[in-house]
DNA sequence: ACCCCTCTAGAACGAACGCTCTATCTAGCG
DNA sequence: CGCTAGATAGAGCGTTCGTTCTAGAGGGGT
């Protein structure tokens, strides 16, 4: 008893402890079962993409993702700007990954966009119109004073613009065309998705995939 | 003299009262000149564009517009939030004016769009990239806890769009195509304004102004 | 001369901020 | 068993936050 876990509040500490720990069986929590640099991330994601970089707090973070001070510094030692490029790029695979598939799913890259503006729009509806574009929640603010979090934020763009360029040199579009294109579809679905945030509406979001559809035939 | 300004600090007090009132002679300080109430108003649009609602503080909006705390909360009884909702207003007014002029001095809605795009261009180029949509900057990340802040937004894309709308809809296009297009329109403009700020290149800006006239073409 | 109301002035409050620091616990290894 | 490095734990630092509060200045109206 004297050495490990009961120095403290015992109960508590001892089934936090393990529950930090891979092994947990609990299933409400969400990132449960991750190591805690990934709930750390995670953490931050989520909580910037609805309340902004300056907005979040650290303490906030560390009390969601179940883990200490300690442990947040111990992994991000750059504090709170690494923190935010790195939720920026956790925020970048993951829609580059639902781009991806969208893109590989189908041979049409008019439908295909399409099809990517339907999906936001349904996320962003399921959550209640709060999960808007983490890079941009999280980076949108801090141009002046953290260079590290607007490189993370325009590498992300670059790498959503490169999946929709690929998919419309694949199918026979012109090199400027495409990269022209993948441009104005991302940068569309964003401020329709902002747009959409507002107004608690999917409709700006439905407009723009249709409008960008048309876009794209128009080059054929 | 030996009323009004002597009792603490006397010749910084006395200049700077001076300079609050109505008469000061000064050209540097943008500002100057005006009354108390909208010299804060355009220190908190001016601030709050470039650092978002989270990333400024009172403190700093009174020392900006060279007002003290009490004239802010004079002025502004709601406090932060009521004084961010103002400032989505004045920076709704300035962005109409500008977009109502590009739309009135060109019958062509699709030229007057690429217009409208490049002017947008070069003011961000001009600021050094510092200053966005201040819309966008002011009321991301405040969706979950401050309604006002949002409705403001709500209203100025609105009212953006119900400008390009009628544009429109003078040049003969169908009600539905008008207001779709609409949305579009503003939509774009705002995501590849914030890309162009994120890349420090104005390239995005000037797609999104060549597609958006291209798509309007394609309804004629 | 007086009052009254608008506006200016800034000290002070409790809370929260990002971050540093020391101390302890755990796992792996000899 | 002891040692060490990685990870956890959280009190506490100085600062700043948004807001409240009291006090006074300025300028008509009567």
């Amino acid at each position: 008893m004297k050495t490990t876990s009961e120095q403290s509040t015992p109960e508590q500490t001892a089934s936090e402890q393990t529950a930090s720990r891979q092994h947990d069986g609990a299933a409400a929590d969400p990132g449960a079962g991750l190591g805690t640099r990934e709930r750390i991330v995670r953490a931050t994601a989520r909580l910037m993409q609805r309340q902004g970089y300056e907005g979040t707090g650290i303490k906030q973070i560390s009390k969601e993702a179940e883990a200490t001070l300690g442990s947040v510094y111990h992994f991000f030692p750059g504090g709170k700007q690494e923190l935010a490029a790195e939720a920026i790029r956790h925020g970048d695979r993951e829609f580059a990954e639902m781009l991806r598939r969208a893109l590989e799913g189908r041979p049409d890259p008019a439908e295909a966009v399409l099809a990517v503006a339907q999906d936001v729009a349904a996320e962003l509806r399921a959550s209640d119109w709060l999960d808007g574009c983490p890079v941009t929640a999280t980076s949108l603010g801090t141009a002046a004073h953290a260079p590290g979090i607007q490189r993370a934020a325009e590498e992300a763009f670059e790498r959503w613009r490169g999946l929709v360029r690929d998919k419309l040199l694949a199918c026979g579009f012109g090199a400027q065309d495409a990269r022209e294109l993948a441009h104005t579809v991302i940068n569309t679905l964003e401020g329709a998705e902002f747009t959409a945030q507002v107004a608690r509406d999917e409709e700006p979001l439905l407009i723009a995939g249709r409008h960008l559809a048309r876009l794209i035939d128009s080059y054929r």
